[in-house]
DNA sequence: GTCCAGGGGTATC
DNA sequence: GATACCCATGGA
């Protein structure tokens, strides 16, 4: 057992924000499968207990490397913005593996999170072995329909033989624009599920995913009118630039509270 | 029973 | 290039 001081942080709302479909709550304890790992957080306090990973994997995936408060204080100069920054303080975006990442946003499209967490569990049992499944093993047609994921069985069954590793570590050297582009044109990814990509798991933080969720938040605090996706998309990029993500998770994680 | 959900693909205009 | 409709499924 090991521990991490750590401030602005909050375990709970990191988790519990709609990013991540691979974990558990026990007792306090989250247990996190992240790619061939388990492990498990606590939080105490401005303490992380955690076990069963690196205190270096465990900054990595909480993004602990960051300088959390510039996003605070950027972000914190949209009054609009504050009631959200207050509710999500300690919010982290995660740093999520491109390839677990890609697999539980294809799964999350129009669908809703507590269905796509029970697909993914029933993925790790059937093909990872506890796991999370590798690229590649996902190929037994019977056993996918244990996971219940109906239409979008189909791109997960190409995606499996469409990527690897190696295609994710060449995205990252890619900039936002041509890594979405790449993306897109896979099948089940549209604009929408790439930019969760890029947003969890590819570094691109002023990356503004736009669900139905975000559409009617951002209309209802900045328009009182409906916006198209595309007028969303801009008017957060030019509002919030590089820190756009943040403002996105803030805001999707506050709204669905209420 | 009806509506909704972290949408994408395709046909149609 | 925008818009309309279909796609499986399960929870509210």
């Amino acid at each position: 057992m090991r521990r991490i001081f750590i401030r602005d942080f909050s375990l709970e709302h990191t988790m519990e924000s709609g990013q991540y479909f691979a974990y558990s709550l026990t007792e306090g304890w989250y247990t996190i499968l992240h790619r061939n790992i388990t492990f498990r957080v606590r939080q105490e306090g401005d303490w992380l207990r955690y076990e069963g990973i690196g205190r270096d994997a465990l900054v990595d995936f909480f993004r602990l490397d960051e300088d959390h408060n510039t996003v605070l204080e950027a972000l914190g100069k949209d009054v609009k913005l504050r009631e959200a920054l207050s509710y999500c303080r300690g919010l982290r975006l995660l740093r999520q593996d491109p390839w677990q990442c890609t697999v539980g946003f294809v799964c999350s499209q129009n669908s809703n999170i507590p269905r796509i967490k029970q697909n993914i569990t029933s993925l790790t049992q059937n093909f990872g072995d506890g796991m999370f499944p590798m690229p590649g093993s996902i190929v037994d047609k019977a056993k996918l329909q244990e996971a219940r994921l109906g239409y979008r069985e189909k791109y997960l069954l190409a995606l499996n033989t469409l990527v690897d590793d190696d295609y994710f570590k060449h995205l990252k050297t890619l900039n936002y624009e041509e890594a979405k582009s790449a993306l897109m044109k896979l099948p089940g990814i549209g604009s929408k599920v790439a930019d969760c990509i890029l947003l969890f798991s590819l570094d691109k933080l002023s990356t503004f995913p736009v669900d139905v969720w975000i559409k009617r938040v951002v209309e209802e605090l900045y328009f009182n009118e409906e916006k198209t996706m595309n007028e969303i998309i801009a008017f957060a990029s030019s509002k919030w630039g590089e820190h756009a993500g943040y403002a996105q998770q803030y805001l999707y994680h506050w709204r669905r509270q209420q």
